[in-house]
DNA sequence: ATCCTTCGTTGGAACGGTCCAATTAGTATG
DNA sequence: CATACTAATTGGACCGTTCCAACGAAGGAT
């Protein structure tokens, strides 16, 4: 067991050759010898030499690391975006660097800060709350691409999100289409997404006549939340339920069950995000899904692409979601 | 905008001091004038100067780090225990680096290299699959907890893990305190925590003189093998089924539904984990819950130590799981 | 034989910090 | 007034890489 790590200066003297002609071998440079490329890998393999990234980081001024934030990792939709993004980044020989922000901005800064120390190279920021000078701030030092919100963002930092007005549109059309008319909207706070989902709900209620029947419940994107709205809605008497996100949606349906209204036969409930969990038979709650891995993948895209070529215009991916139908919709009651 | 980054040198120059002061300020250390140390600080904001993670991890040779691999981010166990880990961490001032597995041992592997290029100073292992050989190669490397297992690990290679054993067996006294005795249980394959699960529920149907009713039916951990290992079980008649892990049970319990049994009427079920999930009402589901959070805090508290204290006995942490009684388990029907 | 290339190889200067040993300035002691 | 000591500051070596400029040897062309 040797007491210190092995340098590629140890990996020269046993192969008896120079730390530079070391360094290109084991990079794979074409200009090393067959003979003494065999002699150095024998002698790195035999060694158990690792090379030190620090060291290459700092002489060659890139880390190969992209550091991404993310709100929390309890939320299922967070992790979904999250795959997306690494497996791709990995394609491209780049790593992640993965902190959490707990909901709370100033550590979010400050966590951030820990990953621009680390000198990622991009940083991809998922569902953040970070004041909007500060932002710019970050990204006027480096690559920045933002997920889920489009609205805090300069003109250098992308954006990638679903498009939340279209798919609160779909999921009215689709309630619309079972002959629903008394639809009443759960809203998720005041966070951009839930807001352009109640705005989505309104114009297809708009575009379906129904403006007389509009009616946005506040509410929050947790399960307790979406009962107490789902209870405060009831006053409205509605056939269907368009919930803010999956986890409300849960909530929502409980509120309904504990007042004696069966899903679907008596209130239909729609939820958005479409994590894994609504899959689940117990659950089986249709939904708008949102295409998770996929705008993981892209936010990953568009950060390489800003790494290459820094400057250019923002990007603003729209990506759009689909209509997941499963046990928690159906036609209107016939009373 | 600079357009390169100011380093400590350019501070250095700015305030017209030497780069060793300005290492000497920016650290905190005591034996700068206080004239000084204001006009280093007043140096520093103005250039938004930012340590450079790389050089120092290079010239004190620590990085701060430790490398964290989990299985794969969905499981929301996993995401609760990381949690507690890197809170734990942070308080010490060190960072973490997360990387993924995938449930692929070449990848995983692959992965740690990368870990162990950055230097980190401990590896956290979150249900590796990693056979014993690299493992312990790994370890020998460098400081190493592994969490939910304890089979695999060398002699310097601390574990920490719920006693699956005890908890299983909870499971089983709690159903027999309401009276069943036909209780069967769904197991959750062949890996570690599985089989000690599926030999504490043994152990307890011993114990309770019930060892002419233990049946055990092979299974999986997803909801879709909990639901077919369900089905397998029917033929056993249970009133009560104990479940590998929760996500299983929901799948078990759509099963029990399906073929017409009522939950807790017909059939008490139960699981195991305690996630998140399994307290929303919809689900409601009584379970074993781990103590998720502590674990993480725990393995970062001995990796922490491991990294102060290298040599020095493993320590096999086993930390005691808690029945929850929630609305999926109830007396055994009378007739 | 001389001059050019090309190929394989090498020493040494970065990269941006930390920290040790040395230096200077200032103050107290005998 | 010399001496000893403390406090504040500084130059420079070092951490483990990469990479540039330079080098000798071996052919090839003239």
């Amino acid at each position: 067991m040797s007491s210190t790590k092995p340098t590629i200066r140890d990996v020269a003297q046993k192969a008896g050759m120079s730390k530079s002609l070391v360094s290109l071998a084991l990079s794979g440079s074409p200009r090393v010898s067959p003979a003494s490329r065999e002699r150095i890998e024998q002698a790195a393999a035999d060694l158990g030499y690792r090379p030190n990234a620090a060291a290459r980081s700092l002489s060659v001024r890139r880390s190969r690391t992209i550091g991404v934030l993310i709100l929390d990792l309890h939320n299922p939709v967070f992790a979904e975006i999250l795959d997306g993004v690494q497996s791709e980044v990995r394609q491209f020989g780049f790593n992640t660097m993965l902190v959490t922000g707990g909901d709370n901005p100033a550590l979010e800064q400050q966590e951030i800060e820990k990953l621009l120390e680390f000198q990622v190279e991009g940083l991809i920021l998922i569902s953040h709350r970070l004041p909007l000078a500060i932002l710019q701030q970050f990204a006027a030092e480096v690559p920045t691409v933002v997920v889920t919100r489009d609205d805090l963002a300069g003109p250098k930092v992308d954006t990638v999100r679903n498009d939340d007005v279209a798919g609160a549109r779909l999921a009215v059309d689709h309630l619309v289409s079972l002959g629903h008319r008394r639809i009443v909207c759960l809203s998720g706070g005041d966070n951009p997404a839930s807001q352009l989902r109640a705005q989505g709900y309104s114009d297809a209620m708009t575009t379906h006549s129904l403006e007389d029947h509009i009616h946005v419940v506040p509410g929050g994107l947790t399960d307790s939340a979406g009962y107490k709205a789902a209870e405060a809605a009831l006053a409205e008497d509605p056939t269907a339920l368009v919930v803010a996100n999956d986890i409300a949606a849960i909530g929502a349906i409980a509120a309904l069950e504990d007042a004696g209204r069966r899903v679907p036969e008596d209130v239909s409930v729609i939820g958005y995000d479409g994590i894994t969990l609504g899959g689940i038979r117990r659950v089986n709650l249709t939904t708008i899904a949102q295409p998770l891995a996929e705008l993981g993948r892209r936010a990953a895209e568009r950060i390489l692409g800003r790494i290459a070529e820094p400057s250019g215009a923002a990007h603003r991916d729209l990506l759009a979601s689909t209509l997941v139908v499963r046990g928690t919709t159906g036609p209107v009651p016939t009373s």
